[in-house]
DNA sequence: TGTACATCAGTGAACGCGCGTTCACTGATGTAC
DNA sequence: TGTACATCAGTGAACGCGCGTTCACTGATGTAC
Protein backbone atom coordinates (compact mmCIF):
# COMPACT_ATOMS: atom_id res chain seq x y z
CA UNK A 1 0.00 0.00 0.00
CA UNK A 2 1.13 3.56 -0.71
CA UNK A 3 1.74 4.52 3.69
CA UNK A 4 0.68 2.05 6.07
CA UNK A 5 1.54 3.55 9.49
CA UNK A 6 4.04 0.74 10.07
CA UNK A 7 6.30 -0.34 13.18
CA UNK A 8 8.87 2.45 12.89
CA UNK A 9 6.50 5.26 12.54
CA UNK A 10 4.46 3.98 15.67
CA UNK A 11 8.72 3.10 17.72
CA UNK A 12 9.10 7.01 16.68
CA UNK A 13 5.74 8.39 18.05
CA UNK A 14 6.46 6.33 20.93
CA UNK A 15 10.00 7.40 21.53
CA UNK A 16 8.81 11.53 20.60
CA UNK A 17 6.23 10.57 23.40
CA UNK A 18 9.19 9.59 25.82
CA UNK A 19 10.85 12.76 25.23
CA UNK A 20 8.47 14.89 25.71
CA UNK A 21 7.18 13.25 29.04
CA UNK A 22 10.64 12.97 30.49
CA UNK A 23 11.14 17.38 29.82
CA UNK A 24 7.76 17.72 31.47
CA UNK A 25 9.04 15.66 34.50
CA UNK A 26 12.48 17.70 34.16
CA UNK A 27 10.92 21.09 34.16
CA UNK A 28 9.33 20.65 37.29
CA UNK A 29 12.07 22.27 39.09
CA UNK A 30 14.10 24.30 36.22
CA UNK A 31 13.25 26.41 33.50
CA UNK A 32 13.04 24.99 29.60
CA UNK A 33 16.12 27.73 28.94
CA UNK A 34 18.23 25.57 31.32
CA UNK A 35 16.97 22.28 30.19
CA UNK A 36 20.21 20.32 28.65
CA UNK A 37 19.17 18.03 25.23
CA UNK A 38 21.29 15.34 26.95
CA UNK A 39 19.27 15.11 30.59
CA UNK A 40 16.21 14.68 28.40
CA UNK A 41 17.77 11.65 26.88
CA UNK A 42 19.61 10.28 29.35
CA UNK A 43 16.05 10.50 31.09
CA UNK A 44 14.68 8.29 28.14
CA UNK A 45 17.43 6.02 27.56
CA UNK A 46 18.49 7.01 24.01
CA UNK A 47 21.89 8.60 22.69
CA UNK A 48 21.88 12.28 22.92
CA UNK A 49 22.34 11.91 18.84
CA UNK A 50 19.05 10.66 18.57
CA UNK A 51 17.35 13.41 19.90
CA UNK A 52 17.68 15.38 16.48
CA UNK A 53 15.48 13.41 14.59
CA UNK A 54 12.90 14.27 16.50
CA UNK A 55 13.49 18.13 17.38
CA UNK A 56 16.11 20.76 16.26
CA UNK A 57 16.20 22.20 19.88
CA UNK A 58 14.92 22.06 23.36
CA UNK A 59 13.19 24.93 22.30
CA UNK A 60 11.88 23.13 19.49
CA UNK A 61 10.53 20.48 22.47
CA UNK A 62 9.06 23.20 24.21
CA UNK A 63 6.56 24.33 21.57
CA UNK A 64 5.54 20.73 21.61
CA UNK A 65 4.88 21.13 25.05
CA UNK A 66 2.66 23.87 24.70
CA UNK A 67 0.48 22.35 22.27
CA UNK A 68 0.10 19.45 24.65
CA UNK A 69 -0.49 21.44 27.87
CA UNK A 70 -2.93 23.70 26.26
CA UNK A 71 -4.64 22.06 23.19
CA UNK A 72 -7.09 20.18 25.40
CA UNK A 73 -8.11 23.45 27.48
CA UNK A 74 -10.03 24.36 24.41
CA UNK A 75 -12.86 21.69 25.02
CA UNK A 76 -12.48 22.52 28.71
CA UNK A 77 -13.74 25.80 28.30
CA UNK A 78 -16.05 24.89 25.82
CA UNK A 79 -17.85 23.05 28.79
CA UNK A 80 -17.57 25.68 31.52
CA UNK A 81 -18.96 28.07 28.67
CA UNK A 82 -21.94 26.01 27.50
CA UNK A 83 -22.80 25.15 31.75
CA UNK A 84 -26.61 25.59 33.03
CA UNK A 85 -27.93 26.25 36.21
CA UNK A 86 -28.06 29.33 38.74
CA UNK A 87 -25.09 32.08 38.75
CA UNK A 88 -23.62 30.20 42.26
CA UNK A 89 -23.88 26.95 40.81
CA UNK A 90 -22.28 27.85 37.70
CA UNK A 91 -18.98 29.43 39.03
CA UNK A 92 -18.31 26.98 41.46
CA UNK A 93 -18.32 24.34 38.70
CA UNK A 94 -16.08 26.53 36.95
CA UNK A 95 -13.20 26.88 39.91
CA UNK A 96 -13.66 23.19 40.36
CA UNK A 97 -13.32 22.70 36.96
CA UNK A 98 -9.82 24.11 37.27
CA UNK A 99 -9.12 22.47 40.21
CA UNK A 100 -9.50 19.79 38.74
CA UNK A 101 -7.36 20.05 35.91
CA UNK A 102 -4.43 21.29 38.21
CA UNK A 103 -4.62 18.29 40.01
CA UNK A 104 -4.84 16.10 36.48
CA UNK A 105 -2.03 18.15 35.11
CA UNK A 106 0.02 20.10 37.52
CA UNK A 107 3.23 19.39 35.47
CA UNK A 108 1.32 20.86 32.04
CA UNK A 109 0.29 24.14 34.22
CA UNK A 110 3.63 24.68 36.09
CA UNK A 111 5.06 24.07 32.42
CA UNK A 112 2.88 26.93 30.73
CA UNK A 113 2.99 29.20 34.72
CA UNK A 114 6.86 29.06 34.26
CA UNK A 115 7.81 29.92 30.63
CA UNK A 116 4.20 32.25 29.74
CA UNK A 117 7.18 35.11 30.76
CA UNK A 118 10.40 32.32 30.23
CA UNK A 119 13.01 33.02 28.21
CA UNK A 120 12.46 31.19 25.00
CA UNK A 121 11.04 33.68 22.45
CA UNK A 122 9.09 30.59 20.68
CA UNK A 123 7.71 29.13 23.50
CA UNK A 124 6.27 32.59 25.17
CA UNK A 125 5.05 33.66 22.01
CA UNK A 126 2.92 29.60 21.43
CA UNK A 127 2.01 30.13 24.85
CA UNK A 128 0.17 33.77 23.93
CA UNK A 129 -0.71 32.71 20.81
CA UNK A 130 -2.94 29.64 22.87
CA UNK A 131 -4.19 32.42 25.50
CA UNK A 132 -5.64 34.90 22.60
CA UNK A 133 -7.71 31.66 20.83
CA UNK A 134 -9.02 31.11 24.39
CA UNK A 135 -10.05 34.39 24.98
CA UNK A 136 -12.01 34.51 21.48
CA UNK A 137 -13.61 31.63 22.35
CA UNK A 138 -14.51 32.79 25.15
CA UNK A 139 -15.93 36.55 23.67
CA UNK A 140 -17.77 34.03 21.00
CA UNK A 141 -19.37 32.63 24.27
CA UNK A 142 -20.25 36.13 26.13
CA UNK A 143 -21.87 37.13 22.86
CA UNK A 144 -23.93 34.10 22.77
CA UNK A 145 -25.67 34.65 25.96
CA UNK A 146 -28.63 37.30 26.74
CA UNK A 147 -26.93 38.99 29.76
CA UNK A 148 -24.80 40.09 27.16
CA UNK A 149 -27.43 42.49 25.49
CA UNK A 150 -26.46 46.10 24.63
CA UNK A 151 -22.64 44.91 25.21
CA UNK A 152 -20.24 46.63 22.93
CA UNK A 153 -17.65 44.05 21.29
CA UNK A 154 -14.83 45.57 23.02
CA UNK A 155 -16.48 45.35 26.05
CA UNK A 156 -16.97 41.69 25.71
CA UNK A 157 -13.46 41.34 24.69
CA UNK A 158 -12.45 43.23 27.83
CA UNK A 159 -14.96 40.66 30.29
CA UNK A 160 -13.43 37.66 28.19
CA UNK A 161 -9.54 39.03 28.58
CA UNK A 162 -10.66 39.27 32.40
CA UNK A 163 -12.00 35.57 32.51
CA UNK A 164 -8.84 34.21 30.96
CA UNK A 165 -6.63 35.78 33.07
CA UNK A 166 -8.24 34.79 35.80
CA UNK A 167 -8.70 31.57 35.11
CA UNK A 168 -4.68 31.40 34.22
CA UNK A 169 -4.32 33.22 37.62
CA UNK A 170 -6.20 30.97 39.50
CA UNK A 171 -4.78 27.79 38.11
CA UNK A 172 -1.27 29.32 39.12
CA UNK A 173 -2.50 29.68 42.73
CA UNK A 174 -3.92 26.05 43.23
CA UNK A 175 -0.26 25.12 41.68
CA UNK A 176 1.30 26.55 45.26
CA UNK A 177 -1.80 25.77 47.82
CA UNK A 178 -1.63 22.92 49.66
CA UNK A 179 -3.60 20.47 49.79
CA UNK A 180 -5.14 21.23 53.44
CA UNK A 181 -5.75 24.63 52.38
CA UNK A 182 -7.65 23.99 48.75
CA UNK A 183 -10.88 24.51 50.17
CA UNK A 184 -10.45 28.48 51.16
CA UNK A 185 -8.49 28.63 47.94
CA UNK A 186 -11.64 27.05 46.04
CA UNK A 187 -13.81 29.68 47.85
CA UNK A 188 -11.92 32.30 47.48
CA UNK A 189 -11.71 32.14 43.63
CA UNK A 190 -15.30 31.54 43.12
CA UNK A 191 -15.99 34.92 45.08
CA UNK A 192 -14.18 36.66 43.08
CA UNK A 193 -15.80 35.13 39.74
CA UNK A 194 -19.14 36.08 41.49
CA UNK A 195 -17.40 39.52 42.18
CA UNK A 196 -16.65 40.05 38.33
CA UNK A 197 -20.20 38.51 37.72
CA UNK A 198 -21.69 41.14 39.79
CA UNK A 199 -19.91 44.25 38.59
CA UNK A 200 -21.58 42.26 35.07
CA UNK A 201 -24.77 42.49 35.66
CA UNK A 202 -24.48 46.61 37.03
CA UNK A 203 -22.65 47.66 33.47
CA UNK A 204 -24.81 49.12 31.77
CA UNK A 205 -26.53 50.30 34.78
CA UNK B 1 36.50 56.25 64.72
CA UNK B 2 35.00 52.99 65.14
CA UNK B 3 33.43 52.50 61.71
CA UNK B 4 33.84 55.00 58.95
CA UNK B 5 32.18 54.03 56.20
CA UNK B 6 35.34 54.30 54.26
CA UNK B 7 36.57 54.08 50.52
CA UNK B 8 36.50 50.12 50.47
CA UNK B 9 33.31 49.45 51.38
CA UNK B 10 31.51 52.16 48.70
CA UNK B 11 33.88 50.48 46.50
CA UNK B 12 32.71 47.10 47.19
CA UNK B 13 28.75 48.34 47.31
CA UNK B 14 29.36 49.93 43.95
CA UNK B 15 31.21 46.70 42.39
CA UNK B 16 27.80 44.88 43.52
CA UNK B 17 25.30 47.03 41.89
CA UNK B 18 27.17 46.47 38.88
CA UNK B 19 26.67 43.28 39.73
CA UNK B 20 22.78 43.39 40.17
CA UNK B 21 22.65 45.54 37.43
CA UNK B 22 24.54 43.53 34.44
CA UNK B 23 22.48 40.16 36.14
CA UNK B 24 19.56 41.94 35.17
CA UNK B 25 20.42 43.37 31.64
CA UNK B 26 21.16 39.55 30.95
CA UNK B 27 17.74 38.55 32.15
CA UNK B 28 16.44 40.30 29.53
CA UNK B 29 16.14 37.59 27.26
CA UNK B 30 16.88 34.53 29.47
CA UNK B 31 15.51 32.82 32.79
CA UNK B 32 17.92 33.08 36.34
CA UNK B 33 18.05 29.09 35.94
CA UNK B 34 20.54 29.42 33.21
CA UNK B 35 22.34 32.58 33.84
CA UNK B 36 26.37 32.03 34.38
CA UNK B 37 28.14 33.63 36.49
CA UNK B 38 31.12 34.06 34.50
CA UNK B 39 28.67 36.17 32.45
CA UNK B 40 27.64 38.51 34.93
CA UNK B 41 31.57 39.05 36.25
CA UNK B 42 32.18 39.60 32.40
CA UNK B 43 29.64 42.11 31.69
CA UNK B 44 30.74 43.72 34.82
CA UNK B 45 34.83 43.72 34.04
CA UNK B 46 35.68 41.69 36.75
CA UNK B 47 37.70 38.09 37.60
CA UNK B 48 34.81 35.47 38.33
CA UNK B 49 36.35 34.41 41.49
CA UNK B 50 35.29 37.97 42.75
CA UNK B 51 31.70 37.37 42.26
CA UNK B 52 31.81 35.44 45.64
CA UNK B 53 32.73 38.21 47.45
CA UNK B 54 29.10 39.20 46.75
CA UNK B 55 26.92 36.57 46.37
CA UNK B 56 26.97 32.86 47.10
CA UNK B 57 25.29 31.80 43.71
CA UNK B 58 22.82 33.54 41.05
CA UNK B 59 20.08 32.26 43.12
CA UNK B 60 21.59 34.46 45.50
CA UNK B 61 22.09 37.22 43.56
CA UNK B 62 18.26 36.90 42.40
CA UNK B 63 16.99 36.97 45.72
CA UNK B 64 18.77 40.13 46.12
CA UNK B 65 17.49 41.37 42.78
CA UNK B 66 13.59 40.67 44.20
CA UNK B 67 14.27 43.13 47.01
CA UNK B 68 15.30 45.68 44.22
CA UNK B 69 12.29 45.05 41.87
CA UNK B 70 10.01 44.57 44.39
CA UNK B 71 11.18 46.89 47.28
CA UNK B 72 10.30 50.50 45.50
CA UNK B 73 6.65 49.29 44.80
CA UNK B 74 5.19 49.55 48.32
CA UNK B 75 5.88 53.26 48.51
CA UNK B 76 3.87 53.37 44.22
CA UNK B 77 0.80 51.27 46.73
CA UNK B 78 0.60 53.58 49.22
CA UNK B 79 0.03 55.91 46.57
CA UNK B 80 -2.81 54.45 44.64
CA UNK B 81 -4.61 53.87 48.67
CA UNK B 82 -4.33 57.51 49.57
CA UNK B 83 -5.53 58.94 45.89
CA UNK B 84 -8.72 60.81 45.89
CA UNK B 85 -11.30 61.86 43.37
CA UNK B 86 -13.84 60.33 41.63
CA UNK B 87 -13.88 56.85 41.46
CA UNK B 88 -13.47 56.65 37.17
CA UNK B 89 -10.53 59.52 38.16
CA UNK B 90 -8.82 56.66 40.46
CA UNK B 91 -9.53 54.13 38.15
CA UNK B 92 -7.46 56.04 35.74
CA UNK B 93 -4.56 57.16 38.11
CA UNK B 94 -3.90 54.01 38.90
CA UNK B 95 -3.15 52.24 35.72
CA UNK B 96 -1.68 55.38 34.53
CA UNK B 97 0.50 54.44 37.86
CA UNK B 98 1.12 50.98 36.06
CA UNK B 99 1.94 51.75 32.81
CA UNK B 100 4.55 54.53 34.16
CA UNK B 101 5.89 52.49 36.95
CA UNK B 102 6.29 49.59 33.57
CA UNK B 103 8.14 51.94 31.14
CA UNK B 104 10.45 53.17 33.74
CA UNK B 105 12.01 49.47 35.40
CA UNK B 106 10.75 47.10 32.45
CA UNK B 107 13.82 44.78 33.71
CA UNK B 108 12.44 44.77 37.13
CA UNK B 109 8.80 43.65 35.79
CA UNK B 110 10.59 41.70 33.41
CA UNK B 111 12.65 39.46 36.33
CA UNK B 112 9.57 39.44 38.11
CA UNK B 113 7.01 38.09 35.61
CA UNK B 114 9.40 35.76 34.75
CA UNK B 115 10.63 34.33 38.00
CA UNK B 116 7.62 34.12 39.74
CA UNK B 117 6.84 30.60 38.85
CA UNK B 118 10.78 30.21 37.42
CA UNK B 119 13.06 28.10 37.99
CA UNK B 120 14.74 28.84 41.27
CA UNK B 121 12.97 27.72 44.60
CA UNK B 122 14.51 30.44 46.93
CA UNK B 123 13.23 33.23 44.21
CA UNK B 124 9.74 32.21 43.63
CA UNK B 125 9.71 32.12 47.75
CA UNK B 126 10.85 35.78 48.06
CA UNK B 127 8.70 36.61 45.04
CA UNK B 128 5.62 35.30 46.80
CA UNK B 129 6.55 36.79 50.20
CA UNK B 130 6.33 40.07 48.77
CA UNK B 131 3.27 40.12 46.90
CA UNK B 132 1.72 38.38 50.02
CA UNK B 133 2.54 41.54 51.57
CA UNK B 134 1.13 43.98 49.20
CA UNK B 135 -2.05 41.89 49.49
CA UNK B 136 -1.60 42.83 52.83
CA UNK B 137 -1.12 46.42 52.57
CA UNK B 138 -4.30 46.42 49.98
CA UNK B 139 -6.69 44.88 52.66
CA UNK B 140 -5.70 47.74 55.18
CA UNK B 141 -6.01 50.22 53.02
CA UNK B 142 -9.58 48.82 51.67
CA UNK B 143 -10.83 48.14 55.27
CA UNK B 144 -10.16 51.97 55.98
CA UNK B 145 -12.56 52.95 53.33
CA UNK B 146 -15.74 53.17 54.11
CA UNK B 147 -17.12 51.80 50.98
CA UNK B 148 -15.99 48.41 52.55
CA UNK B 149 -18.33 48.93 55.86
CA UNK B 150 -20.27 45.55 56.54
CA UNK B 151 -17.44 43.62 54.51
CA UNK B 152 -16.17 40.68 56.43
CA UNK B 153 -12.41 40.30 56.73
CA UNK B 154 -12.51 37.21 54.68
CA UNK B 155 -14.27 39.42 51.40
CA UNK B 156 -11.69 42.14 51.83
CA UNK B 157 -8.73 39.97 51.13
CA UNK B 158 -10.31 38.06 48.64
CA UNK B 159 -11.29 41.83 46.88
CA UNK B 160 -7.07 42.50 47.98
CA UNK B 161 -5.83 39.41 46.35
CA UNK B 162 -7.45 40.12 43.08
CA UNK B 163 -6.46 43.46 42.68
CA UNK B 164 -2.83 42.56 43.57
CA UNK B 165 -2.91 39.78 40.90
CA UNK B 166 -4.58 42.31 38.16
CA UNK B 167 -2.20 44.95 38.89
CA UNK B 168 0.44 41.89 37.70
CA UNK B 169 -1.46 41.11 35.11
CA UNK B 170 -1.77 44.52 34.24
CA UNK B 171 2.05 44.77 34.23
CA UNK B 172 2.90 41.84 32.17
CA UNK B 173 0.36 42.50 29.67
CA UNK B 174 2.14 46.01 29.38
CA UNK B 175 5.55 44.45 28.95
CA UNK B 176 4.06 42.85 25.87
CA UNK B 177 1.80 45.92 24.20
CA UNK B 178 3.94 47.76 21.56
CA UNK B 179 3.45 51.61 21.62
CA UNK B 180 0.98 52.17 19.30
CA UNK B 181 -1.48 49.83 21.45
CA UNK B 182 -0.73 50.88 24.67
CA UNK B 183 -3.64 53.26 24.60
CA UNK B 184 -6.22 50.54 23.70
CA UNK B 185 -4.26 48.16 26.69
CA UNK B 186 -4.73 50.94 29.23
CA UNK B 187 -8.06 51.42 28.49
CA UNK B 188 -9.13 48.13 28.92
CA UNK B 189 -7.38 47.71 32.30
CA UNK B 190 -9.16 50.54 33.32
CA UNK B 191 -12.64 49.24 32.49
CA UNK B 192 -11.64 45.63 34.00
CA UNK B 193 -10.78 47.68 37.28
CA UNK B 194 -14.35 49.46 36.60
CA UNK B 195 -16.10 45.68 36.43
CA UNK B 196 -14.82 44.76 39.49
CA UNK B 197 -15.36 48.45 41.53
CA UNK B 198 -18.88 48.03 40.45
CA UNK B 199 -18.96 44.30 41.56
CA UNK B 200 -17.63 46.17 44.92
CA UNK B 201 -20.71 48.25 45.20
CA UNK B 202 -22.98 45.75 45.10
CA UNK B 203 -21.48 42.96 46.84
CA UNK B 204 -23.81 43.22 49.80
CA UNK B 205 -26.94 43.80 47.86
C1' DT C 1 6.09 -15.72 -1.62
C1' DG C 2 11.05 -14.40 -2.17
C1' DT C 3 14.81 -11.38 -3.14
C1' DA C 4 17.46 -7.18 -3.62
C1' DC C 5 17.70 -2.49 -2.49
C1' DA C 6 16.28 1.93 0.07
C1' DT C 7 15.08 4.24 4.16
C1' DC C 8 15.95 6.01 8.53
C1' DA C 9 15.69 5.75 14.03
C1' DG C 10 19.09 5.16 16.95
C1' DT C 11 24.50 4.32 17.93
C1' DG C 12 29.01 5.58 19.71
C1' DA C 13 33.25 8.04 19.35
C1' DA C 14 35.10 12.43 19.05
C1' DC C 15 35.54 17.59 19.15
C1' DG C 16 36.12 22.10 21.18
C1' DC C 17 34.17 25.03 24.64
C1' DG C 18 32.55 27.45 28.66
C1' DC C 19 31.13 26.34 33.02
C1' DG C 20 31.58 26.67 38.59
C1' DT C 21 34.87 26.31 42.01
C1' DT C 22 39.70 25.94 44.37
C1' DC C 23 43.74 28.17 45.64
C1' DA C 24 47.59 31.08 46.78
C1' DC C 25 48.38 35.80 45.60
C1' DT C 26 48.57 41.21 45.49
C1' DG C 27 48.19 45.69 46.83
C1' DA C 28 45.22 49.40 48.29
C1' DT C 29 42.59 50.62 52.41
C1' DG C 30 41.94 50.60 57.39
C1' DT C 31 43.66 50.43 62.27
C1' DA C 32 46.62 50.74 66.46
C1' DC C 33 50.02 53.04 68.77
C1' DT D 1 52.04 62.93 61.96
C1' DG D 2 54.50 58.45 61.04
C1' DT D 3 55.09 53.61 61.14
C1' DA D 4 54.03 48.72 61.35
C1' DC D 5 50.57 45.39 60.87
C1' DA D 6 45.76 43.58 59.57
C1' DT D 7 42.04 43.33 56.46
C1' DC D 8 39.96 42.05 52.34
C1' DA D 9 38.16 43.16 47.22
C1' DG D 10 39.77 41.61 43.32
C1' DT D 11 43.51 38.57 40.51
C1' DG D 12 44.94 34.78 37.55
C1' DA D 13 46.08 30.05 36.86
C1' DA D 14 44.31 25.62 37.13
C1' DC D 15 40.95 21.69 37.62
C1' DG D 16 37.54 18.40 36.15
C1' DC D 17 33.11 18.15 33.96
C1' DG D 18 29.08 18.11 31.06
C1' DC D 19 27.51 20.50 27.28
C1' DG D 20 25.75 20.74 21.99
C1' DT D 21 27.00 19.20 17.67
C1' DT D 22 29.58 16.42 13.84
C1' DC D 23 30.19 12.21 11.65
C1' DA D 24 30.27 7.65 9.71
C1' DC D 25 27.88 3.60 11.20
C1' DT D 26 24.29 -0.34 11.97
C1' DG D 27 20.49 -3.06 11.48
C1' DA D 28 15.52 -3.41 11.56
C1' DT D 29 11.64 -1.85 8.76
C1' DG D 30 9.66 -0.67 4.31
C1' DT D 31 9.31 -1.05 -0.84
C1' DA D 32 9.63 -2.71 -5.70
C1' DC D 33 9.45 -6.36 -8.68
Amino acid sequence: MSHTPGVRQAQKQKTRQALLDAALELLGDQSLSSLGLREVTRAVGITPTAFYRHFDSTADLGVALVEEALGSLHEMIATVLTTTGSNAERFEQTVELIARHVRTYPSHVRFIARERYGGVQRVREAIGGQLARFAEEVTEGLAADPESAGWSRDDLEMLAWHHVQHMLATACAFLETPPDRMDAAIDLATRQLRLVHLGRTHWLD
